[in-house]
DNA sequence: AATATTTTTTAGACTAATTCTAAAAAAGTT
DNA sequence: AACTTTTTTAGAATTAGTCTAAAAAATATT
């Protein structure tokens, strides 16, 4: 664990938001002006190795990363592009029973409006 | 429908692997050897939209498509990096119950080792 | 069928995200 | 302290994908 590994992790628990590795660069400098971005993408990289963090690959913008490695789903909201944790507990016993074996890991991302989108939606119709 | 987006769908549909932009490119020049590759690009995001073919996120290397539209997971094979289909046909109503709604789409990406490299390795073990 | 309008294609420039490289710094070993 | 290994740094390089503006093709209009 390095200064810069520490920071890094720091960054991606201090809020429950999943941010891109440009973002997580932006906030490491703000605590460690000297850190680099390729640092920062090397790090990334080496903790969801190690099954601390979790990589949430990109619909379409730049990948994500994940506080928790614990299994579950993402929703992606498809009115405000928001990515919100969904916790599917049967999900990997699916998995299991269907390929035989215990999965490495798995992604599920679910494309939806989320229900801060449909409560507005909703208000407009009133 | 024009004859470059005929010949893409052509390529797509010719094998039941799932290829990458780029190789969707070269398969479709050998047919039609002055498509542009914005073209091809352009031509899967629309037949995307249209919910024709479907788009399968890279794991690490670039987006693949996949023929078919109906919802079905993937296996993504830790040893090979080979892509594979899987139906979990019970995982979209967990996933209705689960947000309360029916999703627009759902991407369900499986890390793990396939049947043929499962196999290779236990013939290594004898 | 000729003309106008709209859509699609093309080649290549451009951008964004990520990776690579080689030297410097830091950490760990004997 | 001297040596070895690992990590960091800055910036160049690469890759995947997007944008642009002109040409071509398709479609609609007279």
């Amino acid at each position: 664990m390095t200064r810069q590994k520490t920071v890094i992790l720091d960054v991606i628990r201090s809020d429950k938001c999943h941010h891109t590795a440009e973002e997580i660069y932006f906030l490491a400098k703000d605590l460690l002006p000297s850190i680099s971005k390729a640092t920062v993408y090397n790090n990334l990289k080496a903790l969801v190795d190690e099954r601390i963090i979790r990589k949430i690959s990109g619909d379409d913008g730049p990948d994500r990363y994940d506080s928790s490695y614990i299994p579950h789903g993402h929703l992606i909201c498809t009115e405000c592009g928001g990515v919100f944790d969904i916790d599917l507990p049967c999900i990997e016993t699916i998995i299991t029973d269907r390929i035989g074996m215990i999965p490495e890991s798995y992604e599920l991302k679910v494309r939806a409006v989320c229900s801060a989108c449909r409560q507005r939606a909703y208000k407009r119709t009133l």
